[in-house]
DNA sequence: CGCTATGGTGAATATGAATTCACCATAGCG
DNA sequence: CGCTATGGTGAATTCATATTCACCATAGCG
C-alpha cells in the first residue's frame, strides 16, 4: 500500500465529504458546495484545502473546470464503476463428461475483478468444496472456490486445483509425476489419490485462485 | 449495438457517450464536451438532446449546475446490472480509537449480496486478518473477513468476531460472560483474552459474515 | 519573540458552462 | 403542400465556479 502523508482532523472532513458527495450525486461538488457542507464561508478556504489534499495525492484536479476533482483510486470507491464479474456457480459435475461442466450453473456469483489477478474472467468459474480435504489449508466443505479453468499442462506441481472425482467436485493439490496424476488431500482421514492420464474418474477443472466462505 | 426502446440512433449516441464519460472521469460533460465528442458544433443541439433524453427518463437534469446530469435507475438497468455492495477495506486501525475506523480505508472490494445476507451494506466492512489464531476455523492470515459492524451487545456468544486489539485486527470467538469480555482462538500456539468491558485495549468491529481469500 | 502551518473571511476577477434566441435543413406524414 | 419531429449552426446572455488578492487568528516551535 502507499503510504499517503496524513491528514488534519479538517481535512479528513473534507475528505470523508467529498467521497459521500461523489456516492451520492455521481459527480464531485464545487468549492461552495463543499464550504456549504463543512461551514464554510469562504470559497478560498475551501479551495486551499482542495489544493493541500491535492499534494498530499488524495485527488487530482482538472484546473479552471467545473467540479474538477477526482479522487485518486476512484475506481475503486465509486459504485458506478464497472461491475465486477459475474461468475457462474458450478455445485454439480461428472468427470466422465467435462464438457457438461458450464451446461447447468446453479447460480452465479460477483467476484471482485482483484480475485482474479490477471486471469480474465471469461476463463473463470465457481464451484463449491464437495469435502473437508483441504481443510489444513482453510479450506472447508461448502467454501465457494473461484477456479480458473485450466488443462493439465498449464498447472504446476503442487498447486491447488478443484477436481472433480466421480460426482463430486473437490480441492486438492496437484501432482503429475511417474505419467500419473497425484491429487494429495491435507487433512487426516482423507487418503491421496491417483489416476492415470484422461482417466474418466477424474477431470481437473483448473487452479483455485480464491476462497470464499459464508458464515 | 442496440438501440434503446423510443431512443433515436443518434439520441442512444449521446447516450452511450455519458455512460462512458462518467465511467472514464468520474463527472458527467459538458455539453461542449458531448457536442466535441460527437461533432456537434452548437452547444444548444448537444442541450436539445439532453432535454430529450430528460423527458424520456434516461437522466435527470439539476437546472443550471455545471455538469448537472445523472443517468437514472431506469436508463441504468436498460443498461447494465447492478454492481454488488462496494465495501472498504480496513488494514490498520487502533483499538483505542474506533471511531476512527472508517477514516483511512486502504481500497475497496466488491463482495456478492449473498455473502452479506439480510444485512445492510452500510453497515459492513473488510478487514484483513492480523493472525492465524483462527485457523482451525479455517481462517488465515491474510484472509478478507467480511465484517458486520455491531456493537457488543448484539453479538451473541460463540459468534466469530473481528476484533481490534491494540493495533492488531484479528479474528476470535466472542464470550462475554462474568462481566468481562472473553476472546477465543481456535489455534493451539494461540492464548485466550480478556478485557474488562470498554477497554482501550480492545475494540470489538463486529461479527464476521464471510471470508475471502485470493490465493 | 518571530516564524510557519493551519484554518478563516470577504470581495474581486476571469473563465466555464447552461440556457435562450433566431434561423436553417431534411424526412415522414396526412 | 403544410405540419411536425429531428438534428443543426452561431451568437448572445446570464449564472456558476474556480482562482486570486488582501488580510486576520491561533497554535506549536526553535
Amino acid at each position: 500500500m502507499v503510504i499517503k502523508p496524513s491528514l488534519t482532523e479538517r481535512q479528513n472532513q473534507v475528505y470523508e465529504f467529498l467521497r459521500s458527495y461523489i456516492r451520492d450525486h455521481q459527480k464531485p461538488p464545487t468549492m461552495a458546495e463543499i464550504g456549504n457542507a463543512l461551514s464554510i464561508r469562504s470559497t478560498n478556504a475551501v479551495f486551499k484545502f482542495v489544493v493541500a489534499l491535492e499534494k498530499k495525492g488524495y485527488l487530482t484536479r482538472t484546473p479552471r473546470v467545473s467540479r474538477g476533482i477526482a479522487l485518486t483510486q476512484a475506481g475503486d470507491q465509486l459504485s458506478f464503476t464497472r461491475p465486477p464479474p459475474l461468475l457462474p456457480i458450478i455445485r454439480a459435475a461428472r468427470s466422465d463428461q467435462p464438457e457438461q461442466l458450464r451446461h447447468h450453473p446453479t447460480g452465479a456469483l460477483h467476484v471482485d475483478a482483484r480475485l482474479l489477478g490477471p486471469t480474465d474472467a471469461d476463463v473463470c468459474l465457481v464451484t463449491v468444496a464437495g469435502d473437508d480435504g483441504m481443510s489444513e489449508q482453510g479450506i472447508r466443505m461448502g467454501d465457494f472456490l473461484i477456479v480458473e479453468e485450466t488443462n493439465q499442462e498449464q498447472l504446476f506441481s503442487g498447486e491447488l486445483v478443484a477436481v472433480v472425482i466421480g460426482e463430486r467436485i473437490m480441492a486438492r493439490s496437484f501432482d503429475f509425476s511417474r505419467n500419473r496424476l497425484h491429487l494429495q488431500p491435507s487433512a487426516r482421514g482423507y487418503a491421496a489419490e491417483s489416476f492415470p492420464p484422461d482417466s474418466p474418474g477424474c477431470h481437473i477443472i483448473g487452479r483455485v485462485l480464491g476462497v470464499m466462505r459464508k458464515l
